[in-house]
This record gives C-alpha cells, structure tokens and sequence, in this order.
DNA sequence: GCCAACGTTGGC
DNA sequence: GCCAACGTTGGC
C-alpha cells in the first residue's frame, strides 16, 4: 500500500465537486515528477486531496480505482492520469500552517517543494494527517 | 498582485 | 551538455 498526495485548485476541481462526481479521472499532470507518482499508484493505494492556493488545506482522503492509462486529453502519450473515488471527508481540514508546523511533518514534499502537482507521502505522514483531520 | 522556487526550453 | 531565459505554480 502506497500513500500519495494530490492538489486541486478549488476553482478549478473542488472537493466538494468530486464527492458529486463520485469519481474522476485526475488530468492536467504536466510535470514528469508527478506523472512518476501517478504511475506509481496502484489500485487501492489512498490519496490525501490537497486545496491549493484558496484553502491551503488538505480536506479529504481518496483512494486509487484504476491505475493509470493514457491521458484522454491530450495526444501526448508522455501524460498519463489515474482514476480516483472519494473516500472520507476529514472533520476538520488540515491546513498547510498546521502541517508547517507540525515536526512529524517537518520534511514533507508538500513543505519541501511546493509546486509539485502529484507526491508520495510516507505511511507516517499520511497517518499524522488523517490523525490531525480527525481531531 | 508580487515574487520565489523550480522545471523546461533552446542556443551555443 | 551547459546554462541563461522563460514560464508556471502557489504561498503570502
């Protein structure tokens, strides 16, 4: 079991959108780094979903429902996505000051380079989020 | 809206 | 194959 993290722009793919859509395929990768942890994701492995720029929190946890396959949108077959269901929505968002300041969390991809799109988290790290997102 | 970080592109 | 220029992302 493998534990990634996603980003969404809220107004651009909400949380609140994917729990109506009650799946979606995750496009727009364009980032080589990202695209080697989409492939990375197998069926079943869980994914934090991160709101950047408005919310800066992370707000939900999904999980993997088929690995990835090439990217229908575009012709490019360097771009690949994966399909994802929510799975639970946290209490309480954690949001990017908390896990700043949090020293489990101190070394976390999301902290330590903050552009990338698609990251592995360590079992630990995601255990401490959804620990905290259920405070 | 600014700017830092960083990945990508293209000239040499 | 190096590196400067450029574009994009995302926090503030």
């Amino acid at each position: 079991m493998n534990y990634f993290l996603v980003k969404s722009e809220p107004a651009k793919y909400s949380w609140q959108k994917f729990n109506e859509d009650k799946r979606t395929f995750w496009d727009g990768v364009r980032n080589y780094q990202a695209r080697n942890s989409l492939k990375d994701m197998k069926k079943g492995d869980l994914v934090l979903f991160y709101h950047s720029n408005e919310d800066k929190a992370v707000v939900g946890i999904a999980k993997v429902v088929k690995e990835f396959y090439q990217d229908p949108t575009t012709e490019d077959p360097n771009w690949v996505v994966v399909d994802l269901e929510p799975v639970e929505s946290f209490k309480k968002p954690v949001t990017l000051a908390e896990i700043k300041a949090d020293k489990q969390l101190e070394n976390i991809s999301l902290v330590k380079q903050g552009r990338l799109s698609v990251m592995p988290l360590k079992a630990a790290e995601f255990d401490r989020i959804i620990a905290m997102g259920n405070d």
